[in-house]
DNA sequence: AACCGACTTGACCGACCGGTCATATTGTTT
DNA sequence: AAACAATATGACCGGTCGGTCAAGTCGGTT
């Protein structure tokens, strides 16, 4: 049966753009269902259960950012400080191409999930942590890079990584909040300023 | 009557940590109803709908939070700098206290909910929306001070008061992630190197 | 004492929720 | 061609959702 892997590839595709400009709890599995044209029982034939799902959407979202914007921005041949001008780049046009098809900033999958789920599924959250320590690693390798390189001084960069990536979360979070990817654009920049000292 | 004004309140008191603590979607009308120990009828009396309940609540907690905490923190006593401090310890102690209790870091009432509701309700998205203003106003106006103390280089203090209040909801996003409010300990301190240069 | 408006009660609504299940229908293996 | 597992079907489950409503019960006013 060769749709078997297509049936659950598409229930994972209708719920990996509902659940990140909607909500979790928002998405219900008849609409996920629908949308891909399956049915209920094929759905918990794939997934034991929504949380399952949503598991499964981490992964791939995760994949696809490891593979897609992250690994362009975070492009060898630049010099290593530049990577994050692109990676703020690529963020605001993200978010500015889906805000003008969909009308509202839809935000980062992982921080809106991670806000919403947290504090109710400690395996969702770990599921979530270990995307944004993956992607607090590749901001620490660049760091390590620009400094080996010396195009900036020596610091802590396991803590200025992850202070980095708080940084664009949070930019994202008032970006979603404003509906304006402006916001990424304006603050954006400030990013590279982000110090923690080596201890 | 004079419970009358009690009710309301009592609804509002049960809502409001039930959101913090968990999410909008996930807390029922009956379950805020029942643990205020009011009748479904009632509820719908003092509010129209479980949104405008929402916007009762954010806007108390907004109150809660411009009276609490931040005030605390930003002591016009204080040299204008070292509020900053103030207000990153604030937000370490509040959520390592709110973990302690319930075993879960809440996070931030308004970056929660913004998340989770933006998209998908502009009202409320303008309500959270207005709360962060107000919280980049008296930011901003501490960094002013600082300038005109001589102790900051003079900067674009509007935009980069909105930089450090990203970074501070940033911090808490990641915090909540990680279960953990040492993130605040640990990163915090970089919020006094946020810029963004005059234009 | 009659009345009014603010508040309370609790049963009730249809819609939807996540999830289950017995019963087909396939493609593959033997 | 028989057998088997993988997949698909769609009716069905109990429970909960946000919200409604008619019928009260109060305190205050006239």
């Amino acid at each position: 049966m060769q749709t078997a892997i297509d049936t659950r590839q598409r229930i994972i595709d209708a719920a990996k753009t509902r659940f990140h400009s909607r909500s979790y709890a928002d998405v219900g599995v008849k609409e996920i269902c629908d949308s891909a044209v399956v049915q209920k029982g094929s759905f918990y034939h794939f997934f034991p259960s929504k949380r399952d799902l949503a598991i499964a959407v981490i992964e791939e979202f995760a994949d696809d950012w490891a593979t897609g914007f992250i690994a362009e921005a975070f492009d060898p041949k630049l010099p290593p400080m530049e990577r994050f001008d692109y990676l703020i780049d690529a963020a605001y046009f993200w978010q500015k191409a889906a805000r003008d098809i969909q009308g509202h900033l839809p935000g980062c999958l992982f921080g809106n999930l991670a806000l919403e789920v947290s504090t109710q599924d400690d395996i969702l959250r770990a599921k979530l942590n270990a995307v944004f320590i993956m992607a607090k690693k590749r901001i620490m390798e660049t760091l390590d890079e620009a400094v080996a390189e010396g195009s900036i001084e020596p610091l802590d960069s396991d803590n200025s990584a992850e202070a980095m990536l708080a940084y664009l979360e949070g930019l994202i979070l008032l970006a979603k909040t404003q509906n304006n990817p402006d916001v990424l654009y304006r603050l954006g920049k400030a990013i590279k300023s982000i110090r923690i000292e080596t201890p």
